[in-house]
DNA sequence: TCCTGTCATGAAATCGCTTTCAGTCACCCA
DNA sequence: TGGGTGACTGAAAGCGATTTCATGACAGGA
């Protein structure tokens, strides 16, 4: 029906309709609705933004008018006038794998859900062209973004910008911005915890993701005051730092394990990826998972729960970040002077036979 | 100029400008920056869009003027004339997994490497309110959209947002579609080939995903010819479908399983999933992998490499599916009569350990 | 009867940009 | 010297919505 060109009335009594519409079809705009319905635009704008101030009659009309015509608004000239364009920016370090898949479905559901659409950009630390970044994220209502690092150079952009902003996984100190934080230190005390019952193991290792990544801070200090809690003050060669990265796991798994060290030890990771390269390693070295040597991951990635052994770790509601920055940012919108907040979802560990011969292998 | 505060030089001689800037700091218009450097808004526009037709003076004081101002142009009014976004439409049946962040990750990647930008939609078959999916649609310049079943509800509504669009996974027959394709045939005749090589298994099967999806109907159906070339002909039990999960794979071949079949069999996956679901199935019934059975998943995710067996299957670019798919849509944008492309996409079988056992286990 | 207040509506200004059209100016050639 | 040419530039007309302000009609109160 979009496309219905009902003889425009008003030229010749009986134009052929042959050859009418040369491709060029203009969408029909709000003149067109008004003159159909023999009113004025700003009444069919008003039947479309405040009804209420239009009497039911001529309301009918306008309806009846954008119906037939198929009238959809023109968004650029809408935010033009109204300077929204109820599409939100999420920003992330990369998109890569199921930690930032989760991490996006959620944020998608919950913007979906609100009348939202996302503005996805994965800030690839290469591209150093501020103008790229910029350029597009200019037309968002606001911002979500994660930020892994202090310092970022992306979110002093972004403040620049003077957009409503939520900073995922980071606290940022300015209290203008909302945060959605994870409990990393529940999660990391628990699995350290976890790693010190039974069979108290001969030496804990973290082996976290790079060192200036927030994340990777908080998990390692937890570990380490947990380790000191219990007597246990871990020496330096006890908390590592490298990437967040299946390689890097098993680099420094394979070094230990050249080194003869690691057996009955039990390591906690920065995240999956790394645990998972350090249960390769001991698969390669013929070590005997958990039996040998036990394992705790980081976020609970689907995979955590497909390999074999299959992996204890900390669950991280990912799709929740996602939501809960959104709907943060939905609400701020909404509401601009509410104060700013600092969300913490929670961590949990989740036992596998990584860690635990008696655990059920089972779950996916 | 409607803007432009400097004593209007009608009223009172000397306002003073205290209490001048209340908070409310506009951004700066093309106006003020033509104000600032004494020229039209005209000429200003020319600098940022058609240099050379400006002479080389004004259009430095015009760069120094927009410079000194901060100016970023209004993209709601500059699309509004342009009728240009800079935005592209990305919309994926779902968001999960390693697949859908592979394919988003290519996207994202071309499309800033081209000036452009991503507003994904996972189109979640719930939300049937087709307002809310072309609602903001309308705004990008064109869609690209994988499409895993043919008469797709999402395709005809696109269709009549009268936009370019370039569709992956699905071979559409609208001529003016661009497609991305997949070279199924090949790899699965090579997974196929693979399994029937070597120690000629008992049999073969098929579990592919849902009946009505395009990608586990072209891998079934060269599946079947395959076998049919080599004077194997599968029955009907031999090719079956359930859905795109672990939880199907591993359903699937636990019923075998307890039937007493599938040893000495062999299996074609319709994905890396369903693939893991029947290795787990596999482990849990005491059947070794590859001794007793041997799996060949299919795209090659990167879960893939990291289970135990590692799992062989047929690599899909994923990655290089959404570039394609943006690249193809973004040389469309620019030339819009060129003939639409059904651009195919090679396979390749990826041999690892859960088919050969003499396969490198390696290689993350 | 006249004045005032509501309600429904339309005319027109505006948002910030692009683009056509029409100069202006200097210069060159016949 | 007159007219033609080309290079620059500015005025102004949109693009398609929202919103202010004015208007007309009508009802109620004095």
């Amino acid at each position: 029906m979009a496309s219905k060109p009902p003889q425009p009335a008003g030229p010749g009594p009986h134009q052929p309709p042959k050859s009418d519409s040369p491709p060029r079809r203009r969408d029909a705009s709000i003149q067109d609705v008004a003159a159909a319905a023999g009113v004025s635009t700003a009444t069919v704008s008003r039947v479309l933004n405040s009804p209420g101030l239009v009497s039911e009659t001529t309301a009918e009309k306008v309806r009846k008018a954008i119906e037939q015509l198929g009238y959809k608004p023109n968004l650029f000239a809408q935010g033009l006038m109204t300077r929204k364009s109820h599409v939100l920016g999420f920003a992330l370090p990369d998109i890569f794998g199921e930690f930032y898949s989760e991490l996006l479905r959620g944020a998608d559901a919950e913007a979906r859900r609100q009348g939202y659409h996302l503005l996805v950009g994965a800030e690839s630390r290469k591209d150093d062209n501020p103008a790229n970044g910029n350029l597009a994220f200019r037309l968002v209502d606001g911002l979500a973004m994660m930020i892994t690092e202090p310092n970022d150079r992306l979110l002093k952009q972004a403040k620049d910008l003077q957009l409503p902003i939520v900073v995922m996984d980071l606290e940022v100190d300015d209290p203008s911005i909302d945060c959605v934080l994870v409990d990393n230190s529940t999660g990391a005390r628990e699995a350290t915890e976890h790693l010190l019952s039974s069979q108290p193991p001969e030496k804990l290792y973290f082996v976290g993701g790079p060192k200036e990544n927030f994340d990777t801070q908080e998990r390692a200090a937890t570990f380490s005051a947990t380790l000191k809690a219990a007597g246990r003050a871990p020496g330096a060669d006890q908390v590592v730092y490298g990437r967040y990265a299946v390689e890097w796991g098993y680099l420094w798994a394979a070094q230990q394990l050249g080194k003869g060290g690691l057996r009955g030890c039990g390591v906690l990771a920065g995240n999956d990826e790394i645990a998972l390269g350090i249960l390769q390693a001991a698969h390669d070295h013929k070590v005997k998972v958990p039996e040998q040597l036990r394992i705790v991951g980081f976020d609970d990635t689907r995979i955590a729960s497909l390999v074999r052994p299959s992996l204890s770790t900390v669950r991280v509601p990912l799709a929740e970040v996602g939501a809960t920055a959104i709907a943060t940012l939905v609400a701020r919108l909404k509401e601009p002077g509410r104060p700013a907040e600092r969300i913490h979802l929670p961590t949990k560990l989740v036992v596998r036979e990584s860690s635990d011969k008696n655990a059920a292998s089972g779950g996916f």
